[in-house]
RNA sequence: GCCCGGGUGGCGGAACUGGUAGACGCAAAGGACUUAAAAUCCUUUGGUGCUAUGCACCGUGUGGGUUCGACUCCCACCCCGGGCACCA
């Protein structure tokens, strides 16, 4: 058949809308096949995709494709966050209704997807910010607020200057705010709504152990040092001269009998009652206006005294701009010796500094001479009645014999802290929540649900809650007695939404419950879940907490909400990141129209394995579009067009071509099944071209039909408009991706000429080429017989011959 | 400071279990086709040296070690990226 130019601007809208129209992506297409869910992270809300995001979902394509032709039945779904802040500030900056910039967005990101060719299942499409999505957000925080879950307390909390609203712990970073990384966050004490991610705190680190293996080690250790477990000990000391007890938190209630201060923290309750409000104050202040780490250690003697309950020493009782409210127990024991941390405060204040714990093999310290606090385990010493005692057994004795006395008891702390959901925002589910002078706080009854956004609200941007403003929104009769009330005016983060998302997808259209437990129980867990790393401490503990948390509802029957997750590397240009804040440096959609979608997937995945940074370079992508180009040239000119090929080989360069096939094949199922090196899948697939095209002229017919036939499947998930276009013009009926994924023969694939190496003492000198299977001493006889080998062994003696069949041949001479 | 990654040609990267370092692609050079250009196709391409179509030596951040053999394993160090960090 004559050649035909590849043309992606003809083939990728054509193939588009064939597969709009056949629906080839309908998870329920093949019901009795075994179930996958792959599933890539939603875009960030920016409104535009950026390259970072092709990359992802390429990256999920290309897995969803190859499922489908190993026979599974895929689930790939695409829906959309809530985009709350951008929507709010197109509204505030450019006058726009948020609902109306936020529609056109999802549009102009859908026709993106589209574009590209990604294998969604769009039946299963929802949008966080419809009113059914807000319903069951607000059906499952009145759920956790009937269990106690869902708390509102007077906090200080983390405010963005930029957003205008307050951050979850979570959403800063450095200091700053997630989607600001230049601007700093402020405290700022104000009335919120939190969830209690702390009554999970246990077993969300606990269950990554199940995840090992299957999540990426990297993104196990962010969990498990943003969770911050330490088990320690909770010891009261007796204020002096009163009932009053301050409880400190230890993890080295060994170290004990060595404490000589306890430091309170400047927002302690003790320290106004002292009087020390003033001083502490200042402290507080100029640790948040700077890097915590580099703040200097600064205290406060208060003048008062502390009973040690161990040894009934009497220890002052200091405040110190170090010590933190929020955790433990807002007081420590200073042990400055075995401490580096209170080693300089107790020095920079003549503190005294006590030794209890010596080195099993050495000796105890002496005392205000050493530099460095010995931190590490060892023997306790002048601790009676503990001392000879090791760390560990000291510390199992020593919260025994708190607890006998009632002074104190082993506890355990975590760093992880309640989730703030309250935005004072307006784009967001308002919270279902009612305050009633008379009834107090009050939930909005489920069948009053959704409490919807009252439209053409005055956004202004000034951090008041838009919905303060509004009074039919506001006033409200009480549920309860009827009587004057008022709405919650905040709206809920939206990482709520995104936190259940994937179990919606499973029964998108459910207006009676958040999803049907059977539909979601068939597709669960998420088989591969993929998305960058910068959810790691974000999203996917939320999703985890939410899980756990449906999961005590009833409503679901398992721990993990996905069993693979899978870290694609960032798009970079010339050491530029392409991020929220710096946005596209390059832009899919201009590079789409310059070479089509297939060769920008394909050089997203060639250029570097999905896990690592990716350097985009405009000539790669050229270099792919010229690939793809041989490969469409040479399957047009030689397709017979009949359907029906016949592979057996009658000649050699036949039998060539056929093992190299079946290598490639070999090579790209074993990246699909283990490492996703697709970038080496590629290279594979490139030489069985290059091949092709050396012996273009040489080839039968029937060999070439088969091979080409393969070479386009072997396609299909990387380049699926242009594969998909080849498999027609090979005569080919109905679409690539419900055809079954080629096999390989081990045996076909097997060299049956190998090239063994000769080595003289580890170093090549020479190369045989053998048949495949040659015995040792066959291998041994031909390597010593060589020419090129002989010199290096004359005049020597030989000591030793290591042969690795069809490899290698090490003759050790001296 | 602690915990993860990583360091290989001019560039992106390959080498999966210790067994031919540099696959594949880019860039570069030369050639074919063409009135010409683009496109396409073919060839060469880690470095140095030589008596040069081949051969020798060097070469995977640095220095040691294990081994017949090390990009790969062990020890020490340097550099780059990321995470955590007054967390008691």
């Amino acid at each position: 058949m004559p050649e035909k130019p590849y043309n992606p601007r003809e083939i990728e809208p054509r193939w588009q809308r064939e597969w709009e129209k056949t629906d080839v992506f309908r998870a329920d297409a093949h019901p009795s096949r075994p179930k996958y869910y792959v599933l890539e992270m939603l875009p960030y809300p920016s409104g535009t995709l950026h390259m970072g995001h092709i990359r992802n979902y390429s990256i999920g394509d290309a897995l969803a494709r190859y499922k489908w032709m190993r026979g599974f039945r895929v689930l790939h779904p695409m829906g959309w966050d809530s985009f709350g802040l951008p929507a709010e500030n197109a509204a505030i900056q450019n006058n726009r209704d948020p609902g109306e910039w936020t529609r056109s967005n999802i549009a102009q990101m859908k026709q993106q997807h589209r574009r590209f060719g990604f294998s969604y299942d769009w039946s299963t499409e929802i949008s966080s910010c419809e009113p059914e999505y807000y319903r069951w957000n607000q059906w499952f925080f009145l759920k956790m607020y009937e269990r106690g879950l869902a708390y509102r307390k007077q906090a200080q909390l983390n405010w963005c200057p930029r957003c205008q609203t307050v951050l979850a712990n979570e959403q800063v970073v450095n200091g700053c705010c997630w989607r600001h990384e230049d601007t700093a966050v402020e405290g700022r004490s104000l009335e919120q709504w939190f969830l209690r991610t702390t009554d999970y705190a246990d077993e969300l680190l606990s269950d990554l152990r199940q995840l090992a293996g299957g999540w990426p080690e990297r993104v196990l250790t962010m969990q498990r040092n943003w969770i911050g477990k330490s088990v320690g000990t909770r010891v009261d000391f007796l204020l002096e001269g009163s009932e009053e007890k301050i409880t400190v938190f230890t993890t080295r209630v060994d170290t004990i009998y060595g404490s000589t201060c306890v430091i309170l923290a400047p927002d302690h309750e003790l320290v106004s009652r002292f009087g020390f409000e003033k001083q502490a104050e200042k402290m507080i202040r100029s640790r948040a206006s700077s890097n915590p780490a580099d703040v200097e250690k600064e205290g406060v003697d208060t003048g008062r005294y502390a009973i040690n309950p161990y040894n009934n020493e009497r220890v002052p009782i200091w405040i110190g701009n170090f010590v933190l409210l929020e955790y433990g127990s807002g007081a420590i024991m200073a042990v400055p010796a075995h401490d580096q941390r209170d080693f300089e405060f107790c020095r920079k204040y003549g503190i005294p500094i006590r030794p209890v714990i010596r080195p099993v093999d050495g000796p105890l310290a002496e005392e205000p001479t050493m530099e460095e606090a010995f931190e590490g385990y060892g023997v306790v010493e002048n601790s009676p009645p503990f001392s000879g005692l090791a760390s560990e057994e000291a510390k199992q004795k020593m919260n025994a014999w708190a607890k006998e006395r009632g002074f104190g008891r082993g506890a355990i702390t975590y760093r992880l802290r309640d989730w703030g959901i309250s935005r004072q925002r307006y784009w967001g589910t308002p919270i279902p929540i009612i305050y009633c002078q008379q009834c107090g706080v009050v939930p909005v009854p489920e069948d009053e649900l959704p409490v919807l956004l009252p439209a053409n609200v005055k956004l202004t941007g000034t951090g008041q809650s838009p919905l303060r403003s509004v009074p039919e929104f506001v006033n409200v009769d009480c549920p309860k007695c009827g009587g004057k009330a008022e709405r919650e005016c905040d709206t809920m983060d939206t990482f709520i939404d995104s936190s259940w998302y994937f179990y919606r997808y499973c029964d998108p259209k459910n207006n009676r419950a958040p999803y049907d437990t059977a539909k979601v129980a068939a597709w669960f867990p998420i088989d591969q879940y993929i998305g960058g790393i910068e959810h790691a401490v974000l999203h996917l503990v939320y999703a985890r907490f939410v899980t756990k948390v449906m999961r005590d509802l009833g409503l679901i029957g398992w721990n993990e909400p996905a069993t693979r997750l899978f870290n694609q590397g960032m798009v970079i240009r010339d050491g530029a990141k392409m991020s929220k804040s710096k946005g596209n440096v390059v832009d899919p959609d201009s590079a789409v129209e310059q070479y089509g979608a297939d060769t920008v997937r394909l050089f997203s995945l060639f250029a570097a394995p999905p896990e690592k940074d990716l350097d985009w370079q405009d000539a790669g992508v050229e270099g792919m579009h010229r690939f793809l180009g041989r490969v469409y040239r040479f399957v047009t000119r030689n397709a017979t067009g009949n359907g029906s090929p016949n592979g057996e080989p009658s000649n050699d360069t036949d039998r060539a071509l056929l093992r190299k096939l079946h290598q490639t094949i070999q090579k790209v199922t074993n990246d699909f099944e283990t490492r996703w090196h697709f970038n080496t899948s590629l290279a594979a697939i490139m030489e069985l071209t290059n091949e092709l095209y050396a012996r273009e002229s040489e080839i039968s017919t029937g060999v070439v039909q088969e091979t080409l036939t393969k070479l386009v499947l072997l396609l299909g998930p990387f380049a699926p408009y242009m594969a998909e276009d080849l498999w027609h013009e090979l005569g080919k009926e109905g679409t690539l991706l419900h055809a079954a994924w080629p096999d390989f023969d081990p045996e076909l694939a097997k060299e049956d000429q190998v090239e063994v190496v000769v080595q003289v003492n580890g170093k090549l000198r020479s190369r045989l080429a053998v048949a495949r299977g040659a015995d040792r001493a066959e291998l041994e006889r031909l390597a010593t017989m060589d020419p090129k080998i002989a010199p290096y062994l004359e005049k020597k003696t030989v000591r030793k011959v290591i042969v690795v069949p069809d490899k290698l041949v090490n003759v050790v001479v001296n």
